[in-house]
RNA sequence: GAAGUUAGUCGAAUGGUCGCUGGGAUUUUUCUCAGAGGAAAGUCUGGACUCCAUAGAGCAAAGUGCUAGGUAACUCCUAGGUAUGGUGACAUAACGGAAAGUGCCACAGAAAAUAAACUACCCUAUAAUAGGGCAAAGGUGAAAAGGUGUGGUAAGAGCGCACCGCACGGAAGGCAACAACCGUGGCAAGGCAAACCCCACUUGGAGCAAGCUCAAAUAGGUUACCUAUGGUGUGACUCGCACAAGGUAGCGGGUAGAGUGCUAAAGCGUUUUGGCGACAAUGCGCGUAGAUGAAUGACCAUUAACAACAGAAUCCAGCUUAUAGACUAACUUCCCGU
């Protein structure tokens, strides 16, 4: 078992993130948005897409990437095989483990619905 | 000891577990090395580098504006001058020109400028006013044609004189900006040039998504050959001439995409020498992120503290702004003790 995060489990090419973006199912939570579709591939796939907007400053959105790979790492054995796009959403600040916990928590969601 | 001024340093550390990006080794999954900042930020200057343009000169536009130096270069830095602020260490400065021209100067005030005369003061005539003299006193304002004293006068006034200030001329000294000092002048019609403007000097444009290389699919261009003793047009017909369609192969352009640019650099540390200094020369050592939907992290333990501002994107030099806390050196003022 590894919790290894390859380039297959990442989402790269623009037509891929339309297609989600399109397609796929969103769940919200405080902190989070979690777009998600069904894939063929092997693996689950994670897809970043922290907007400028909602953080200005790039330790902040750095921050929210660093904890959505982390997440996905650790988790990625016991989720259903779809492509993930995780979205910050504005929130007063909070502690890592909250964050953590809370996209768990939709990544599950997102494919119960 | 307290309060400050200036210059500078650090910006949590160590261990464990699970990961990320790049290099190297091993050759197929392991090992090993490296991996954010003093501002990486703002994108405000100046360069390197790339492409485009370019005979030369000027106009326009923009920028800069005390002097000398430093630098690849600068609107930066250093030293000095002057002015202003501070008891002081020090700090601050868009610091050329207002007798080239134009414009503006709110409110208040008689008057905001070719000066003028409201309340006053003085003289003459007459009564309540007129004519003349004057700018000392009052009041307004950010600003009203030097200040104090003394002589002088009808009252006054640089009208005369002394000292201070100012302007002009000379001038020790200084590379220079400037200026010790000496003399002359009774002394000037304000301010704003980060208002237009004038003077002097500087500047070609765009930027790494610059640019260079490779290069699918689809569409289109072009060349050759084939279908072909074929088709269409011209024409009564034949020859001839012109044109089109399909296929195959090649060529060049070029999109997606990939590579390159891409990190060894006006580099960092240090020795000696020169210089007040910025800095320069010299020897020795080191070899230091390079991603591209974008790495440098998460959790746990210990350390008295669980910590600020904040995340590289072609690279340097600077400026500006943000910054919890900790520390160092020199200097200043005040207080206490010897």
């Amino acid at each position: 078992m590894s919790f290894r995060l390859t380039r297959e489990a990442k989402i790269f090419k623009t037509g891929e993130y339309a297609n989600i973006f399109k397609e796929g199912k969103i769940v919200r939570g405080k902190y989070w948005q979690v777009i998600a579709k069904p894939l063929k591939t092997s693996t689950p796939r994670l897809g970043l897409a922290i907007s400028k907007k909602v953080y200005r400053l790039a330790v902040d959105r750095n921050r929210f990437k660093r904890i959505a790979r982390e997440v996905f790492r650790l988790h990625k054995q016991h989720l259903d095989v779809w492509g993930f796009v995780v979205m910050a959403r504005k929130s007063k600040p909070v502690t890592n483990l909250v964050l953590s916990a809370e996209l768990l928590d939709l990544f599950k969601k997102v494919s119960e619905k």
